[in-house]
Formats: C-alpha cells, structure tokens, sequence
DNA sequence: GTGGTCTAGACCACG
DNA sequence: GTGGTCTAGACCACT
C-alpha cells in the first residue's frame, strides 16, 4: 500500500514527528479509516528514504496514542477505537480550497513557507 | 525593546530555527523595519528564557543571511540593505484575515495547529 | 582520519576561523576531494585539543557555504559540487616552492611570521 | 602626520593587533625611524576609523615592547633604542617583489588572501 | 555594557 | 557512534 506522503529532511522537524503530524492528518482526513491497514515499517521506510528505526518510532508513538493497532506477524492498522473525529469530505475541501487561496495570496507576496506557519502558528494561539 | 516572539520548547523545531523565522517575518511584516535597533542579545534571552548562546546563534545567522548586522559593544540593527520585500500593510491586513478565518475553520473540523501547517506545507508544494 | 591541521590558539584569530581556513585550503590543493570523509566532529577536537562545539560550528559553517555536507549519523563529507577549483599540482608545486624562497628570505631578514602575511595582505590588496 | 595602515574590520583579526603588527612592519622597512614622532591617538584613530582606545591600546603595548616612548604632552616616538634590525632599501625592494610575484600567481589560481597567509604560516613553521 | 569565542557537559535525532 | 541543540559560565574585544 502506498501513502501520500511527503517529508523535508531540512526543515529542522525531526522526520519522525512529520510522519506522525502527516498520519494523524489523513485519519482526520477520512484517507485511513479505522480497520485500514498500514504500509509496513520497511515499505515506508524505503518510499520515505529513512531509516526503518524511524517509522518503528513513528508507528509505536501512534500506538501509544491510541491510534494504531501492531499485530505481530500480521500488520499495522487504524485502531477501531481511534478517537480521531473525521472531517466531512464537504468540509474537508472547502477547508483545502481555503488553503490553496491563502497559499497562493502568501506566495504572491513572497513568503516563505515557514514564514507562513509561523504565522499561522501565531494567530492560532490568540484565536485559541 | 521588547519584540512580539514566542517560542514553543517542545515543538520538535529548534528555539534558535523559531527565533530566525518570526524575526524574518517581523521584517517581512515591516514590524522590524532597516535601521532598527533590536534587543540586545542578552536581554533577549532573558525574555524568551533561553541562553544567550542560542540567540548569539540566531543574530549570527541572520547577519550571514545580511539581514542582520551587528556592531560590538554597540548593539544589532536591522541591515539598511535587508533584501526582504515588506508586505504592504493592506496586503498584510488581507492575509491576516484570510489567516484567521483559516484557523477558526481549522479548529471547528477538530484540527490541530501542526496538522494545519502541516496541511499547508502539502499544498505550497503543489502549488509551487 | 588525519589530517594536518595546525592551530595557535593566541594568535589573536578565532580558532574556528583558522580551521576554516586550512580546510579551504586543503580542498583548493587538492588534499581533500569531492566525496572524502571528514574525520568526526569529536575526533577532529581531541586530536587538536579544542572543544568539539568549536568543530561542530567550522563543519555547519563550510556545510553553510556549500563546501560540506554533514549527515547525521553517517559523517562529513566533502560536497560533491564543491565550488573549490582545485589547483593543479604542478602548480601546486611551484606557489609551494615560491613560498619557500620567501618564507626563508624574510626569515634571514630578521622578520617574523605575521609581519610577512601583514606585507602580503598590503600587496595583495594593492594588486587587486 | 599620516602612515601607509589599512585595517580590515572583519578579518577576525583585532584591530588593534593589525594596527600593531604594521607598525613593527613599517620599522622593520625603516619607513618609521628611530626618533620619528607617530600621529596622535585621535588623528589615527580618527583615519582609521576606530575607537580612540582601540589606538591607545596599540601604543601603549609597544611602547611596553620597547618599540615606542610615549612624552605626555609632546607626542609617540620610535625609541631609539628599538630593538628592530632595520631591512636594508635594497633587501627590502627585493622582498617586495618577490611577494608580488607570489600574489600575483596565488591570485591566478584563484586563491584567497587568507588561504595564502594561512599556507605561508605553515611553510614557515615547517621551514622554522 | 555590547557582541564574540570557547569550554564542559547534558540530552536528542538518527543510522 | 554520528552530528545537533542547548546550557551555564568564563574571558575577550570594543564603544
């Protein structure tokens, strides 16, 4: 099974929390639903290009969430039990189309990608 | 002089990585405009409660990158000759709110910020 | 690894600075080529008896400027597209030997070392 | 009065080092003589652009070397009995031309300044 | 009192 | 075991 998944190696945020922050996202997203199974720890070690110890983490952290299920032998799989609450298809693209303005608007006014998280990571906080 | 930081220790990026981003886009903000005096770096530290070191690293940085210059025994401004293309405060006040209306959406789907950012680290890639 | 590096640590010269510079320069000789491993961080500090922060900030320099690639985990490497051209080693020969003849005719002058790279430093400024 | 110096601010090198190590140069050339008055604190400090202590500093540190006396209320003197074996015009002319030719060539080779100090440091240690 | 260098040592991400 | 970050604190160059 394959993933849409992407990582920086040069962001600064360590690969493991990229993978983890991009897995809870397609739970949320409706793309792994309960009882899906998962790509194995080698398999998606080779796609990503890192080192399988690193997918070990990130499969045993989202274990420990309650997200994921390891059966030995058998497979990884979205926990029945993940208390994860899925966003509407119908939402989930107004909230893309969203996005892709508010991409496009920084880019035109020559932001950086980080820049752009900082601030939303600011307005986040006082929104909070 | 006191500036608008916050730092998360525990997020997984660098304090130094997040200090360089929010200086860059408080220049890009045109809230830190060429000439500028900042902070001193220890008093800087103080404030964001990090050591002096790990400042000295982020004025050192952004000085390399000639956003910063640095003038011992005097104090660290804001390079005259900063490359950073401010935003127009119209502009600014536009993605602000597009920023926002963004994150009360996020949070009423049940996100989370970093799953946010990382949403939008997904689509700048696609839209590059 | 070995290699030879010499440092003064009262020259008045940051020792980082004076790293940097015989790392440069072993590249533009030749003595360190595209692909070569760096001795580790920690080695590199003990054999020249400085702290191995003081390392660490010379390798993220040069990484910086595009000379070394740092993995983590792995080692230094040299960059592959290290824009060092590499003098030729007839060339080599006769700047070494030209040096010689100068190094020894200052020195029968009765001059000191730093007082002949003063002299250079004016001539070449004035040949520029 | 107004003496051949140039500094270079970034170098590394503390100014006041650069300041001393050319003006034991400008001795050794016998271009400053035993008896010979030096300008004054400020009017040094003012052409070069530094701090008045910066110069201060400089002329007291030879003065301690034996190279200069200082007469409060007159001026800064070579002292006569400076200890500096004088470079013959005739020598000297044939030292400058020989480190002229060797900049030109390390330039041609697309070295920099501080590689060819830096390499001349080390034949001069191996040649010492 | 400003920035700059350096140390000794702890802890982390990654292979 | 590799490089990376951060701390606490000493000492230095310079205004």
């Amino acid at each position: 099974m394959s993933l849409p998944l992407q990582i920086q190696k040069d962001s600064g945020l360590p690969v493991y929390v990229q993978v983890e922050q991009q897995l809870r996202l397609l739970m949320h997203q409706g793309e792994l639903l309960p009882g899906d199974l998962l790509p194995t720890v080698r398999e998606l070690a080779v796609e990503l290009g890192v080192n399988s110890n690193t997918i070990s983490r990130v499969y045993r952290d989202l274990q420990a969430a309650g997200l994921l299920v390891l059966r030995r032998g058998v497979g990884t799989f979205v926990a029945e039990s993940a208390g994860v609450r899925p966003i509407r298809p119908k939402d989930l693209k107004g909230l893309v189309k969203k996005v892709d303005g508010l991409v496009e608007l920084a880019q035109s006014l020559g932001m950086t990608s980080p820049e752009l998280s900082q601030l939303i990571e600011t307005r986040w906080k006082s929104n909070a």
